[in-house]
DNA sequence: TGTCTCGGCGG
DNA sequence: CCGCCGAGACA
């Protein structure tokens, strides 16, 4: 029985557990299969199962079953009924938690916009060939953050968290909150291993458009030593035996495509 | 009886 | 091909 186990993936409410499971013999050896564990240790074997459970609370259209993430693409489809005016009501009812934050202004959401090209055989129409593409993002798009807060619900704004030391920042003037909303976003939308930008501060200064990886937070390509990972663990009181198990999780993670992205960060 | 696991149907 | 669920195996 080969399980893995991610008790706080994020990108899921809190109290929610995804498990994957390898199938170890039999034609579809190889094969695994997602579950979820509902706060209540309800078992979920399939996407109609789940949206059963939550019912009308929480809209899983946009939810990968699979991946536990949210679908990039499915966030922005333009998908408008002729005749009617827009829906502005679509969207306020995804849990808050299940997706990220975008502006719901009219004028710019959902917009169509029209391709037109000199060259009927350009290159750039050849080489879509990494599965769908994604909108395009603008660069750096964190900085339109600045400035907002997000607060609870008696309006007391949130603290700022503090990032460690390690954590560097590669774009013009960002934040720490940026950087945060930078490694948040990637951990939400990506299904590859974070690992920060590779081109250095004074490359991406000089050409943002040409050595940005935007797949990538805006962070220095960062190490996570052993006892990165040992010292985050005794902070929360865990005890050692789970400590060393998760050192080994997360070599495990780091190779494997998994869709859980903590200890993911590259290691040496 | 409940859980785990793989098969296999149907989209 | 893959999501979904049935049902056998096993405790």
């Amino acid at each position: 029985m080969e399980v893995k186990r991610s008790s706080d993936v994020i990108g899921l409410p809190s109290g929610w557990v995804r498990e994957e499971v390898v199938r170890k013999s039999g034609l579809s050896a190889g094969k695994t299969d997602v579950y979820y564990y509902s706060p209540d240790g309800i078992k979920c074997r399939s996407k109609p199962q789940l949206a059963r459970l939550v019912g009308d609370n929480i809209d899983l259209t946009a939810f990968d079953f699979r991946s536990g993430k949210i679908l990039q693409s499915s966030l922005r489809k333009n998908k408008r009924l002729k005749g009617a005016t827009f829906d502005y009501t679509r969207g306020v009812r995804h849990d808050a938690s299940l997706v990220l934050p975008i502006r719901q202004t009219a004028s710019i959401f959902k917009q169509p916009v029209t391709v037109k090209r000199n060259h009927p055989q350009s290159k750039t129409r050849t080489d879509l060939k990494h599965g769908p593409q994604d909108q395009p993002k603008q660069l750096f798009w964190e900085k339109r953050l600045q400035g907002l807060n997000a607060s609870d619900i008696t309006a007391e704004v949130f603290q700022v968290l503090d990032l460690p030391r390690s954590i560097k920042g590669v774009g013009p003037n960002l934040t720490d909150e940026n950087l945060l909303q930078s490694v948040a976003a990637a951990l939400h939308l990506s299904n590859q291993p974070l690992t920060g930008q590779q081109a250095t501060k004074a490359l991406m200064d000089k050409n943002p458009g040409v050595n940005i990886n935007t797949d990538q937070p805006l962070i220095q390509a960062l190490v996570v030593t052993d006892e990165d990972i040992r010292r985050q663990e005794r902070r929360g009181a865990i005890g050692d035996r789970d400590v060393e198990k998760k050192v080994q999780a997360s070599y495990k993670y780091g190779k494997l495509k998994s869709t859980n992205n903590i200890g993911r960060l590259q290691t040496t």
